[in-house]
DNA sequence: GATGAATGAGGTTTCATTCAT
DNA sequence: GATGAATGAAACCTCATTCAT
């Protein structure tokens, strides 16, 4: 984590903009974009609202920035595991927890966002924003295309990561991570989903 | 479709509330609640802003009949789906197909505002709403409950269900019903992600 | 008058909207454009602020119809003035009094808002004011070549518009209507700054 | 020049001081003092706007130096002016030149500030420019009475002076010191506006 | 002298909602 | 039922100014 700060891929989250970006993603998350006002980010960090702007030149900006630091993370932390992994249904259960990770975990606010206040964003943004998501998803392709050249997978990758994408996201809405199930056993589940056995 | 108009279970789409409801579903989706105006809605179907509180007593409200409307709608669609399969596998893939429907045809843009604007109903609206999707749910239940007991699902009902909502929702965002793949090929992929071959 | 509000050439002075460009040129002249604000605006007229963009899209828009009304008025004064006057030195004579009596009369605050906040109108609204201020020259330049053709005038009819639009303008910040001197005797002095007696 | 800076009339332009005030009346003229940030001029002349507050105390203080610089160096000049030249009409053409060469020429930026901004300053420093303007204006109507008894001035010496004063001031909008007319040129028509053949 | 983060008052604008006509 | 002017709270954002470093 400190090297990716270092990089600059992702923002000190001691800093004040660091903290800021983590409150909007919390913010964001519970009450929509929309609805979070500047001041309520301000407010959550322990300043005035006025001086967000010295951060971010607009409060759209600062959705920008939660949703690329999230997408730069995320891509970053998955190349990792993939390293780790040796065959095939390795890779995708690596990804696959990988990716329950980001959602469930600490950034999970900030991948809910992602997904739920894209509207939100201005075209440009969005066009920003997209060409990081392509480098994270060829992720995603090469690791379920080799699972099929093994002949364990049945359908086609682009087709299986859409669903893979919905199922995982969705499990915002319903996993508790202090409850019955580890988050390594929805990972398996999830596998059961993707590759036959 | 006029049955359930004349049982009270929708709103007959030539009406002036009907013609609401649909473009509150159309603008809300596109746009989402919070930056849907009234006045965009008025000019939708052509009267002016201060018109539509005699059909509505506030922009609140117009959302949560749209989210009833379309849980009534497709609670009724799928008893009616469910009573023309004869097995389990059946009887999932009656679903499938049923949601998929929802999601990707007429409905469509009023299942997405059921997902996406979630946060913007108020706690009371959204117990009555829940109350509604409960139901909704236990005919998905019921169905792969069967279909475990026939030893067709690997994974417990409770989690299949969570994943497939996720995944089949999801399809909104990707799925071009004039692209290649038709809605039925697209409802045996899904298939293939929940019951073993 | 009238007439001229039947025309849709001006705003009626006893609408919602003609009260508030006048209480705008009021404003604008006392305290400049930037200095006055959509609250000083709209306590003016006795209304809320929110309420002034009823009529008016933006501030700037209000600056803009404030300066295309004065200078549509004025255009249509000055051809009314043209028509009465029988030779080349009663001609611009009857300009200057009617650009005199447009400075200094009821539409003068109107008429320094279009001199000194000129650069607060966004680029396109200059394009479309310029355009009206061409027909409104023109009138000037001809009455001029006409005086300048009769040997009454010393320099070329370009200039001296330029000097007089100068001279004529400055009035606003000495001469006192309630003063020893006239507006009448006022023209009669600008007068022989242009024409040889 | 650098007479009048070591009288301490001017400020040295190549001091910080004086660089700011030059960048302090261009901005001003452009964009208007309201519409000039601090951060405008302090960008403009390579520093913070906070270190500003080390040179003046106030940005409404900044414009009230740019005023008084101008007043003051213009003064000194028309003085030098006045001294060369030998009877009335030169002397009145004399003024002309050099409130001419004050309007179009280096410092013409800060002349147009002085006509354009006055509402901006607060009133004990309007009070104190109107000290510094009213010697000015001496100058010019001790001038014209001098023309006046030589029977070359066909109106009174204060109402032709504020005749002047806004034909001149005027140029600044038309005249293009790059085009078919020169300075000298300029005045001598404008003197023609003052003085009888 | 300079920095730059922070302030906080105040700016324009939006918008759901009301209500007399 | 419909209109559309008006409301008024609240939104985002700006900006001159301060001050610890």
């Amino acid at each position: 984590m400190e090297q990716l700060i270092a990089e600059g891929v992702i923002t000190d989250p001691g800093s004040a903009r660091g903290r800021l970006l983590a409150a909007a993603a919390r913010l964001f998350k519970q009450q929509g974009y929309e609805r979070t006002t500047v001041r309520d980010l301000a407010a959550e960090i322990g300043i005035q609202s006025g001086s967000l702007f010295h951060h971010y030149r607009s409060k759209e900006d600062i959705l920008r920035a939660v949703m690329e630091e999230t997408i730069q993370l995320n891509t970053a932390l998955m190349r990792i595991a993939l390293q780790q992994a040796q065959d095939p249904r390795g890779k995708v259960l690596a990804l696959i927890r990988c990716e329950l990770q980001s959602i469930l975990g600490e950034t999970g606010e900030a991948m809910s966002v992602l997904v739920y206040e894209w509207r939100s964003l201005k075209p440009d943004s969005q066009q920003h924003i997209l060409k990081l998501r392509d480098i994270y998803e060829q992720l995603w392709l090469d690791a379920l295309a080799e699972a099929r050249a093994a002949g364990m997978v049945a359908i086609e990758p682009f087709i299986l990561r859409r669903f893979l994408t919905g199922a995982l996201s969705w499990t915002t809405n319903w996993y508790k991570p202090d409850g019955d199930m580890t988050l390594d056993e929805l990972a398996e589940y999830a596998l059961t989903l993707a590759i036959k056995q």
